[in-house]
DNA sequence: ATGAAAGCGCTAACAC
DNA sequence: GTGTTAGCGCTTTCAT
């Protein structure tokens, strides 16, 4: 097989090209090739592969001295058509961007791994419709289950999944009417716990700096938990910056820049979460606001950088690597219909 | 199809469990049971579903309402099995939790989804051995082409792929000889750049703050490249603190602290990626020292935050969803063999 | 303990 | 334009 190739500097961008192909589509050893070599039968073969049911030892060796000697590697394709299971498990998630994601998704991989089942995903960008197409599209793979946040999707997409007979699971929020099993944690009660704790605190001028709520819709829940906790305390929130678009440090940043420009008087702010509210924090630092004197910081997740600030940021940490591990847990244990609440911590930090 | 749960409260952690069980593995329904119900020959379905080959109006409009009535759902697997390609591409990469893969994940799926394909991934955490025994596992799935990161694998690997008759991108380096397709950039240059601009601004007493580089191979270049490139300009590396594990924010910030605490003379410090420099930028932010004039931080990737910090972090921007993009593109549309050089571009920040 | 044979649900010739 | 048929590479009875 001979290939060449033509390696570009950095400078001058991206040139690369083909100088020669030659991928000879080999043909793929089969297991009745590797039942041939060894002399037995293909359903010993089999056997003897998924180690089930009964094989002499010799039968064994032989095998697996075919199986060495050929390359053989096994066709989970025509493997799955045969049998009952993908050992699949579709993940149809809104974002790659906001670290919630990888996060339940290096979670769950790990368990899934070690069940020998494989994570498969695709990536809605929030849109409704998108995540029905895409449903459908990982339907078609008979997948164990299929893994999406939340509880929020089109009727048509609840109505494959129910009618698919997969099993459904839910993430990263419980305050919903689950298809199947739901695991996370409550939203809602974390904005009612932030606005406790700043209202505990004495902070009384409480705005709110977010990104799009209307796409996000846990964002959205934590939002309203906290707006309704304010009201029902008698201080209800004074102002708040909303941007369009996907959370990030950056826009924090100028969510706070904006919003304290129209509303100089807040002595605290609630972020949509630790990115948006670490732009918030580099806003002060940067316009010498001190915090938390001058003005309070409070933001959502718990991310690992919001505890190496010089002042440690407060903020609700969530259990988002473990609803991974859990999802994967009921999955490959095919467990039954559930609600599963991981809760989450409050975390003093001193920001707010 | 009766259900029940029970939800938990936050306070009481996971307890959630089943209450009632139910779920009828539905018969499936059949591409042949759609043409029975059409009327039609079960090419005829076939046909239509694809698009492709010829069938009059009316035939697709019988097929298309039985396939609605009947919520028929192709099955992929099957299809898959009598055709061609499983239309599936492998992700094998090290890790979730460095934003890089997350990045090039988002760029590929954005393409592969465009192009009627999905992505399956597995996480090795940087092991050549699991890397082995996933690309095993992803062959299985006979997949148009399998994706890993760098040029550092086993020989089992490397042999397992070239035999498997499958395409094989390797990603995020170009310092290397691929097998079959190479898209990224150089690590080595990158190390060199950072040098030469740091020479370039005075800073001669200069350090290093890294995390595990055995694993981590493509900062290991990265490094080599930075030190050579110190060396021939007669400033050798002054001293650097390697920690084990990942990088994280929280890493930089010890890293530096002890660097300094050795060493207190150093004038710049080259950081093994951003969350590295980000905690390095924090320690100097709570210790008073002034950046760049006491110490100038230099680091890797070009993330965002960097860009938002009240100093921007003079840092290598590379293009880790682009990178994602073109492996995507060159995989679906079955290009030859190559090495594409993507490049960076030196960031000129406030911190160096 | 092991082999023969019947599918799994679809696609791809190939006739008509 | 449309139906028939032979596989794709396995798993799974069912004999033996």
């Amino acid at each position: 097989m001979e290939r060449g190739w033509f390696v570009t500097s950095p400078q001058e961008g991206r040139t690369g090209f083909k100088v020669s192909v030659d991928f000879k589509q080999q043909a793929t050893v089969t297991l009745a090739e590797v039942a041939e070599a060894a002399g037995v039968g293909e359903s010993t073969v089999s056997r003897v592969l998924r180690n089930e049911g009964s094989f002499s030892r010799k039968a064994r060796d032989r095998v697996m001295e075919a199986v060495e000697r050929l390359g053989y590697v096994p066709n989970r394709i025509a493997g799955t058509l045969a049998s009952a299971g993908s050992r699949l498990v579709a993940f149809v998630i809104p974002s790659l961007s906001n670290i919630v994601f990888p996060d339940l998704l290096r979670g769950a991989s790990g368990v899934l791994e070690a069940n020998q089942h494989q994570a498969v995903f695709a990536v809605t960008d929030y849109d409704p419709g998108r995540e029905e197409a895409l449903v459908a599209a990982m339907l078609a793979w008979r997948p164990t289950a299929v893994v999406l946040a939340g509880f929020e999707h089109n009727e048509g997409t609840r109505k494959m999944m129910r009618a698919s007979g997969r099993r459904v699971v839910e993430v990263l929020d419980v305050d919903g009417e689950p298809v199947d099993i739901a695991v996370g944690f409550s939203n809602r009660a974390a904005g009612r716990e932030s606005a406790a704790f700043l209202l505990k605190r004495g902070y009384r001028r409480i705005g709110y700096v977010g990104h799009d709520v209307e796409r996000d819709t846990r964002a959205g829940k934590r939002y309203a938990g906290f707006c309704a906790a304010l009201e029902t305390a008698g201080f209800p929130l004074v102002d708040r910056q909303i941007s369009p678009g996907p959370s990030s440090v950056e826009s924090g940043r100028q969510g706070l820049e904006q919003l304290l420009a129209r509303s100089p008087g807040l002595d605290a702010v609630y972020f949509s979460n630790d990115d948006m509210a670490i732009g918030g924090y580099f806003h002060c630092l940067a316009r010498g606001i001190s915090i938390p004197s001058q003005l309070a910081i409070f933001g959502y997740n718990g991310l690992d950088i919001g505890r190496a600030t010089p002042q440690p940021l407060s903020t609700i940490r969530t259990p988002r690597v473990m609803t991974g591990q859990v999802a994967a847990e009921l999955v490959v244990s095919n467990a039954p219909s559930q609600v599963v609440d991981l809760g989450f911590e409050l975390v003093e930090g001193a920001t707010a």
